[in-house]
DNA sequence: CTCGTATTCCAAAGAAAACTAGAATACTGG
DNA sequence: CCAGTATTCTAGTTTTCTTTGGAATACGAG
């Protein structure tokens, strides 16, 4: 073989990752493993698409060794191969939003979709360093507003779920006389500006942490996995179980 | 527009830069790039491609927004958009060098290639900083042994150049007397390995720069563009033309 | 203005990838 | 071992991407 084709095979290699990063619906997919674990039902049911079609995808993912799977019992639980996937994903988003014009555009209008009218454009925001300073002082409560199974999958050590749909029922849940900060996915993800317009206008004081799982995996600081804790009214609701 | 929809074309939007990962052929273009400005008809030429085709995937490039264009009289100049373009790529081989088997596999092959039997596995190789220190002290001469386009268009301040190609019959343009350190593109190019091996064998003291210009890029340390220094016997031969 | 050169655009053919429904497989729990 | 469930595989259809050669365009030189 000679030089030039070994070359050729290499960055045809090469491509097939890029090839993994080339379909919407499977950034989107990774999107939710960055997330934490899930299993091939529930990628589906979220991503809203065929099962066959989410297992070809998973598939091409696992080809280009972004993702691993591990199976329990009967079903299989996708995650991400490792920190660097989310790394590529998360630079592969920097240079779209810098260097497509559309897609700063395409995320500023899905953000913006849900939110109040006339809500502020840019909420407060507490970063990481001070989130830690105020939870260590237990002067915050720290919400996450994902779906269930993502907080299941992983969440930040001490923070109590409230998914924000259900947010507006289960507002009281949350211990009164505390700020709240809420997060959600990550950068692109539209939850947590939800759930601080909904707590604010329920006269609760509320920031958005500026990250969310995505990038606080990033850090390596660590996560909590499992039911943990469900806001204050926790104790009844699993002894009824 | 729904939520859901909204969603949906952020992630294709976002896809675009990922598929114009997606191909080998468009990677070797960016590989290219890496190394500085370069025409329509050059980059064709060197990626072993019709017009057409490279124009086309150009395009693809361009659309995704990791290039930018130059027009410089008659013919059109690409380049990367920016170093966020270069992180991206080199993001994508360290995933796809630590996940896929294949790539490393292709990769050691590679760069195995052209080197001369029972060389040396690894050759000793000098970092950055190690580098700046000797130039500094006027110890090592550093060696460009990329091709002279590649060189004209960035090279490290007060790199000679010699392509590896014509290495053995202008060795003697090096200075007698000065250690050598030679680069080339990048962690997978093997120019320099190959130029490493020539100068040891003509009995010359001889390193590899650990980094290549894609590489030495990211850092924000300075380059030089320009024909520049081509070793010893430039001015005989610059006088001739 | 015209010619020559560099690049892009266009249309058609061939190749690769996505989606779908249904069959096959792998595992659990009884 | 059997039934039930989660996932993967298969095959066919449709869509998208790639390549190619030739026409069109943009520019500079004369």
């Amino acid at each position: 073989m000679g030089d030039r084709q070994k070359k050729t095979v290499l960055f045809e290699q090469l491509a097939r990752v890029g090839k993994a990063l080339g379909s919407g619906k499977r950034l989107e997919l990774l999107d939710l493993l960055a997330q934490g674990e899930r299993s091939v039902e529930h990628l589906a049911a979220a991503a809203q698409l065929g099962l066959s079609t989410t297992s070809a995808h998973l598939q091409v993912l696992k080809q280009a060794g972004l993702v691993t799977t591990r199976r329990d019992g009967t079903r299989v639980h996708y995650g991400l191969a490792g920190l660097d996937v989310i790394r590529l994903y998360e630079q592969l988003r920097n240079v779209a939003g810098e260097r497509v014009s559309d897609v700063g555009r395409a995320r500023e209008d899905y953000l913006a979709s849900g939110r109040a009218a006339g809500a502020p454009g840019e909420q407060d925001e507490v970063g990481r360093d001070e989130l830690l300073a105020r939870v260590a002082a237990g002067e915050v409560t720290v919400l996450d507003v994902r779906p269930v199974e993502e907080y299941v999958a992983a969440h930040i050590p001490g923070a109590v779920s409230i998914p924000v749909e259900e947010l507006p029922r289960r507002i009281n849940e949350l211990p009164s006389g505390q700020d709240v900060v809420a997060y959600c996915r990550g950068a692109y993800c539209v939850l947590a500006y939800e759930a601080v317009d909904l707590l604010r206008a329920a006269g609760r004081t509320a920031w958005r942490l500026h990250e969310g799982m995505l990038e606080w995996r990033l850090t390596e600081l660590p996560v909590d996995t499992g039911p943990g804790l469900v806001a204050s009214g926790v104790a009844a609701r699993l002894h009824d179980q």
